[in-house]
DNA sequence: CTTTGCACCTGTTGGC
DNA sequence: TGCCAACAGGTGCAAA
């Protein structure tokens, strides 16, 4: 579900509700994520204050003074806050709750996500050490992703999506800023222009931003929420939009798969 | 080293 | 209505 939009808008959603406040009590329902919650996440984690609420990749990192608690919402995950304690549902797997009584509550049907205690510095840790820049930081420019994809003979779009190059950039976002940037996603690495990376970088980061701005509108929806809330639906313009009129020049758009993923585009707007 | 494809899960959708 | 296949927004890891 979550891309890195979805993802930091979550980030907004939660920090203020959590942010200096202690844990209390966590509760453990169901320990198969990705990989086996900590035996011991309660004992871990009691009396120990959130610092801050920052993100890194689709990570979530709730910072103690101690170490962080590494989140990652997989492809179905997603955190609300509670002030009054509903009734967890079927996929309500872990609940963290603070001094106040305010319940953080992670949902994950798939069980893709990750939830993690970690007390070293991040750069060591082994998810964190390979990862690629932030799309965007003033790291991720033209000059950069020039480099970057100069020695890529994989297309693209592979390229784009693969964290070590940069970070965040998921299924969606990769089809609708080839699109933006009037690039095939199908078009080898090593065969784009500098000013191709020029649009690139633009366009990732544009897309990136407005969908961030669009989900500012739905912060209030992570306190109280029923839980289908969270997330908010954005237009997209190739995504999903199989044979269906491009938004610019009306030819229906193409679906192949590239990586084992989705990829939609238009055969006449992209080169 | 680069690149590819599998694997991990459950829920939803669409065709018959 | 039921059944079944295909597909879903991620990503670590083994293998080529």
């Amino acid at each position: 579900m979550p891309e890195l939009p979805e993802v930091e808008t979550t980030r907004r959603g939660i920090q203020p509700h959590i942010i200096g406040k202690h844990f209390k009590q966590i509760i453990v329902r169901n320990n198969r994520l990705r990989w086996p919650v900590h035996p011991y996440l309660n004992d871990v984690l009691y009396q120990k204050q959130v610092d801050t609420v920052d993100r890194r990749a689709k990570y979530l990192l709730i910072h103690t003074k101690q170490g962080y608690l590494i989140i990652h919402l997989g492809m179905s995950g997603s955190l609300r806050v509670l002030t009054t304690h509903t009734q967890p549902e079927k996929h309500d797997h872990i609940d963290f709750i603070f001094e106040d009584n305010t319940l953080l509550r992670y949902r994950d049907p798939r069980r893709f996500g990750a939830v993690l205690w970690y007390s070293g510095s991040l750069e060591h840790h082994p998810l964190f050490a390979s990862l690629g820049v932030e799309p965007l930081s003033e790291d991720f420019n033209t000059d950069y992703l020039y480099t970057a994809i100069s020695k890529q003979k994989r297309t693209i779009k592979n390229v784009l999506m693969d964290n070590r190059i940069v970070v965040g950039v998921g299924n969606i976002y990769s089809n609708e800023s080839l699109f933006q940037a009037a690039i095939l996603p199908t078009k080898p690495a090593n065969q784009l222009q500098y000013h191709d990376c020029e649009r690139l970088v633009a366009s990732i980061q544009d897309i990136l931003q407005r969908a961030i701005l669009a989900g500012g509108s739905s912060l209030k929806d992570f306190v109280n929420s029923d839980g289908n809330t969270g997330y908010f639906q954005q237009h997209y313009t190739v995504y999903g939009r199989y044979n269906q009129p491009c938004l610019k020049c009306s030819s229906p758009i193409k679906k192949i798969i590239l990586g084992q993923r989705s990829s939609f585009y238009c055969p006449i707007c992209q080169q």
